[in-house]
DNA sequence: GAAAGATTGTTGTTGACGACAACAATTGTC
DNA sequence: GACAATTGTTGTCGTCAACAACAATCTTTC
């Protein structure tokens, strides 16, 4: 270890800023990224990658990652919709949806069925295996939620989900 | 915004339409994705792209995104890092960190100086023009602060930096 | 002091993901 | 019936995390 990197390990800041302002004036002479701290952009992209990884983890014998996860919630809560519904609800792009249902459809969890009204578009449904899947997937995501408020507290989960209901 | 939606209790959904399927199978405004809700990475990641789009675009006529910014500002904060210092510190990989600093190398930010202690690593400095660059990244990276304040609530982001506090 | 092992920066690959553009088939509109 | 819009699909491009391998350079160990 350098000297000059020495102080990049150790990791005290104790300095809890109770306030609401963001206070960007410190000279952050102390360590290293004080300059940070009240950026919610920063915060919340580490929380992600952090949660995103349990998930995974947690969801790891069964090999659905979190988009996949919404997908096949989402259509087997609404069966029968469009490819273009599911894509504008969960907010990603229909191009990429393709490919998921690819690979969902691949591992007869979802079934393409040609919509007799409009035969343009596809109605989604999960297979028999798939019902059952999910209701397994869904078991082991709530073992993540709870490593979530074993991480971060029960009530602060609860908060936090009430501050970011707008964006489901 | 496609996903600006408010809670699922109640939405009169104005049912606009205009081209869409005769059929009532496939209304895509009003999918619930009860399911969803109370997952906490869902409500995260949307969150998290939302802030990301918001940054990217607040510091648009700079062409600063957020990792870059954040690199800027741990040199700025601790001139003399090694690399390997400032990408543990912001949890991204060196080999990512390698073709960021080329970027900000190029763009005359930021420059590696070889270490006299230890030859094998570089002494990351802002150059003078990146510090005045970096003093305006930050008057920009307040602005969209702001911008987050005005989308979910000045205190409602303070408790989500006091949550998220142990992620930083 | 030399050999063995670990670290730093670099290059490369893989895969998930968001953003766009173009296309055929189909539907709605005029 | 001509024209525009939508749906699913294919493709490209760029960002990003996760690895693996490598040369140069410490560090450890004998």
């Amino acid at each position: 270890m350098t000297a000059s990197a020495a102080r990049a390990d150790a990791r005290p800041s104790p300095r809890k800023r109770a306030g609401n302002g963001p206070a960007p004036r410190d000279i952050a002479d102390d360590v290293g990224l004080d300059a940070l701290v009240g950026h919610a952009g920063y915060a919340v992209r580490r929380f992600q990658i952090w949660i995103f990884q349990d998930f995974i983890r947690t969801l790891g014998d069964v090999d659905i990652r979190p988009t996949q996860y919404s997908v096949l919630t989402v259509i087997g809560a609404n069966p029968g919709l469009s490819q273009m519904a599911v894509a504008k609800r969960l907010g990603i792009e229909r191009a990429r949806l393709v490919h998921l249902l690819d690979s969902l459809e691949q591992r007869k969890l979802v079934k393409r069925i040609k919509s007799k009204a409009d035969r343009r578009s596809h109605a989604l449904h999960l297979t028999a295996p798939g019902e059952t899947a999910l209701a397994k997937f869904k078991r082991l995501a709530a073992e993540h939620e709870r490593n979530v408020e074993a991480k971060i507290g029960k009530e602060n989960r609860a908060h936090l989900l009430r501050i970011l209901a707008g964006f489901t």
